[in-house]
DNA sequence: TGTTATCCCATAAAAACCCATAGTATCCCA
DNA sequence: TGGGATACTATGGGTTTTTATGGGATAACA
């Protein structure tokens, strides 16, 4: 089940959000929590679920652990939060998360597939523009389904 | 269950500290007790639980018994506390561990997903942006989930 | 017997829970 | 196909529970 479409919410005067439905019926299919981080390069949160995250604090975990990559994701790691969502399907975000990112009264949530964006609206149509003028010139990149499908079974 | 997220704890007149609730969770999931111990590299303190603990002992054992690699991690384990969590979910953190992070009146829990690091938040910050600028320059490193996947059950 | 560690209780702030409501989409049946 | 009933979603607000932290009392130890 992927994370798809995208969808505005309203930050309440406690800092809590809902989670969009569809996405919070992806979570629950793929039984695991939800767990959000700052992106490192651009102001938006990332997000993704609990089996995600396991993935990369595996990965990391075979790395040299005084390496620099390692470094990096443990940084990723302490900037992560696991969120707890509520009885109506609200987190609460945390004043690093809305820092990062930008945020004040609306969030704004960008499936991505395996995981999905949490953008301030202005910061996102911005981002998304540039993205979608860049690919009106330059086509969609080529991309290999076939050997992407014999990896992710 | 993984160790996420950074917290700022305060050091009583006592040597008393609270363990993060959420780090409590991961814990008393895995079943097993804390263990504290000095990375010998940074300014730090390494935490676990005893499980992975277990594992390293067991992976040490495998190592030719008189070589320089099994030394050291002889002495990791010499240098460890299994520490005991009171019935308010704090522990009483030890001069060495106290000498080797530096550590005055408040101390950082950083995840770091398989464990966790204690520091002196401003030796923390600093070490964190180093960590941040290199990223922010060159990217995430990449990482393989798949791989990772695969080995870890 | 003095020192150190453990237990127990109190408290304030923060987070999680529960309930209510309005708007929207979905379903059902004529 | 239309219209009404129903279910779901997002959002607001009040109440309970959890968490971190301080301090005193009790128990172990040297």
């Amino acid at each position: 089940m992927l994370f798809l479409s995208t969808f505005e919410n309203k930050i309440d005067a406690k800092g809590r959000v809902s989670i969009p439905a569809s996405f919070r019926n992806t979570l629950a299919r793929s039984n695991g929590g939800l767990v959000l981080y700052p992106n490192m390069l651009k102001p938006f949160i990332e997000g993704c679920d609990t089996n995600r995250m396991a993935q990369y604090a595996e990965a990391a975990d075979q790395l040299d652990q005084t390496s620099e990559d390692a470094e990096a994701y443990f940084a990723m790691m302490a900037s992560a939060r696991e969120m707890r969502i509520d009885s109506d399907g609200r987190i609460m975000l945390t004043d690093e998360l809305i820092a990062c990112a930008g945020l004040s009264d609306e969030a704004l949530f960008a499936g991505r597939g395996k995981g999905f964006e949490i953008w301030k609206p202005a910061l996102y149509h911005e981002h998304n523009n540039a993205i979608k003028t860049r690919v009106s010139q330059n086509g969609m990149p080529r991309i290999d389904l076939k050997a992407a499908s014999k990896e992710g079974g």
